[in-house]
DNA sequence: TATCGGATGAGAATGATTATAAACCATCCA
DNA sequence: TGGATGGTTTATAATCATTCTCATCCGATA
């Protein structure tokens, strides 16, 4: 599907983003491509149709469009390696904003209906879940 | 709670792992910290015990004991931004070895259940739940 | 004791991302 | 028209986490 200029045109409007040529061209690739790219394959996308974009106007515009929610990050980790000892099985609760982790307990996966919808050969014999939402200082922040 | 040296004798050779001095004191840091801690903070805490132990033996280390399952990789997502232009409620599937994204459909949460053990001021308004696993090829070689 | 292989330490190299600063461009107001 | 303004883009430098390299070390074994 291919956003039109009006489309793309409201939706900034709605978030108070100036409309450029660059970003309307980054991010119609990224909502183009069905799955989850990179910046580096996103800016490899681009390029055909805007040879001299800069590779540091994706990470912006990315970025610029994540806060805004127009895109979601599928990443949103602390971006540095974190080590769990804890080897019970348990889940984590995740902040989509300072990247805070806490663990959680409760059975509240229903594992049966989850196994519908799970790609054949799917292994869960270590089923880790990760639950993403604001914690509570995040939350008023906004 | 702090490991004897017996314990962490015996489950290094259930993994085939030698046991070094630096090996178990830098288990023993993560085991005793309960949180999610990066490799700089482990090394941080493992230079009171070993002023000479270097970084780069701490990342080693945590690799190997990732490898082995002694420790969960609390980051387990590619290690660079993946972003998402499905707007869509839906969910993921992620493969804990090659970080591969899937989307997944399906009510396979119990919000209520899940609820009870948030804590308190935890916004849930647009859950995203990420689902670790191994997908078919991974099992595969394992 | 001599040898061997894996482990360690120091620092260089890599790769992703961010910061910086100059150039650019549309818009607003004189 | 024309110049100021403010946000955007570009190129590049800087940063940060992580991995690599390689010389050295250590411990087990012959």
């Amino acid at each position: 599907m291919r956003l039109t200029h009006e489309q793309f045109r409201e939706l900034a409007a709605e978030h108070g983003l100036a409309v450029t040529h660059q970003r309307q061209v980054v991010f119609e690739a990224v909502i183009a491509s069905h799955g989850h790219y990179s910046p580096e394959d996103i800016y490899a996308t681009v390029r055909r149709r805007i040879p001299s974009i800069s590779l540091a106007t994706v990470y912006n515009n990315l970025r610029l469009f994540i806060e805004c929610g127009l895109l979601r990050e599928v990443t949103p980790h602390a971006s540095t390696l974190r080590v769990d000892g804890n080897l019970k099985p348990h889940h984590h609760l995740v902040c989509s904003r300072c990247k805070s982790v806490r663990d959680i307990e409760g059975e509240f996966i229903d594992f049966k209906r989850l196994s519908r919808h799970l790609p054949d050969g799917f292994d869960l014999t270590q089923p880790l879940v990760e639950v993403f939402g604001l914690c509570r200082r995040c939350a008023a922040k906004k």
